[in-house]
DNA sequence: TCTGGGGTCCTAGGACCC
DNA sequence: TCTGGGGTCCTAGGACCC
């Protein structure tokens, strides 16, 4: 069982379990103690992030050698596109090339759009090879669950189970006024539009520039010393200075999150002008948005994110120098008036 | 049972402007 | 004194993803 710092003592979560450990209930997201409980002998082993992101990077590799587009969409899942050829002998191509360049398996999912390709993928058995396409998701997924759709959670799963939703083949011929009313006029119509296993976004071949970067952590015991809870907060947020120079980036908002005992999550967030990576100035923004908080209660985690300010263009080469001559007249302000 | 860490996106509601 | 009808922007919270 992998998760955490490896130690079912400590407060933590299960990345990932072996088959063994699956059967007696041990799964992703399980909580260390309870999968300690429910399987005595199993072997606990801490997340080495750095392990798993120097496989992703050789499995990357990997992928690039196929001509198709591809996108890589988090440390273990990937889409690449088969273009005209036969899907299912590029997804065996793939899976030989993994084993034959890492030694890893994956499986495969393959549909007519990003969509239904990882609807397919989590159908998949472990180095299993899944094909979806329109004319037979009706009949594969529809008397499944909503909940394997992507987009459609525990909550959202709940909330359309109220609504008399429990199969996909249901969503996909619910009212759309109805979805927008329970979900959102945007979300709404989206959910049933998935539901029918459509999907014309594209691949994303370069990763857009991230937008935040946060650090968070959570106590072992829930903490009742506000000035505990104010160094953790103070610490996170030089971290997060380090992380942002480190990565060129510059916060524009610093935001603290804090969870209460036994789980109640708030944030609050400051604005910093101009957007700096400086320590002290992270550190400061921290404590102003943290004093927002009443802290006469035990707290569980704390977190510190930065929304960070647009990334510096990348360097180009230089602009031609103006010309020399008549340059172009100003317009005249006009103030506005009726 | 007791719920990590790092992200993204969407929504509701309020402030503010003309 | 009590009050419309557009907008936009910001914040907090929630849901989802891996």
């Amino acid at each position: 069982v992998v998760g955490g710092l490896g130690d079912p003592a400590r407060r933590g979560v299960v990345s990932g379990a072996s088959a063994e450990a699956r059967e007696h209930g041990v799964d992703a997201g399980t909580p260390l103690r309870l999968a300690a409980r429910r399987c005595p002998a199993a072997v606990f082993l801490p997340l080495d992030a750095h392990a798993c992101r120097a496989a992703a990077r050789e499995v990357e590799a990997v992928l690039r050698s196929f001509p198709g587009a591809w996108e890589i969409a988090g440390w273990d899942e990937a889409y690449v596109e088969a273009g005209a050829g036969d899907p299912l002998a590029l997804a065996r191509a793939v899976q030989r090339a993994l084993a034959d360049g890492t030694g890893l398996s994956c499986s495969v999912g393959i549909g007519e759009n990003k969509l239904q390709a990882k609807v397919a993928g989590r159908l998949a058995p472990p180095g299993g090879i899944v094909q979806l396409d329109t004319a037979s998701w009706p009949a594969t997924v529809g008397p499944l669950g909503p909940e394997v759709l992507v987009g459609v959670g525990s909550a959202r799963g709940r909330q359309l189970r109220r609504l008399g939703i429990e199969r996909v083949e249901q969503l996909a011929a619910a009212d759309e006024a109805a979805l927008a009313v329970a979900f959102g006029a945007a979300l709404g119509p989206r959910l049933r539009r998935i539901a029918r296993g459509e999907d014309y976004s594209p691949l994303v071949r370069r990763r857009p520039p991230s937008r935040s970067h946060s650090r968070a952590h959570t106590f072992d015991e829930d903490v009742d010393d506000p000035d505990a809870v104010r160094a953790a907060v103070a610490d996170l947020a030089a971290a997060l200075a380090r992380d942002l120079r480190r990565r060129r980036r510059l916060a524009a908002r610093v935001a603290v999150t804090i969870r209460f005992a036994p789980f109640e999550t708030h944030s609050h967030a400051v604005r910093i002008a101009p957007p700096s990576a400086e320590r002290d100035v992270l550190e400061e923004a921290a404590g102003r948005a943290l004093a927002r908080f009443d802290l006469r209660r035990p707290v569980r985690l704390v977190g510190a994110r930065a929304d960070l300010a647009p990334a510096a263009p990348r360097q180009r080469r230089p602009r031609p120098r103006p010309q020399p001559g008549p340059q172009p007249m100003l317009e005249p302000y006009l103030g506005a008036a009726p």
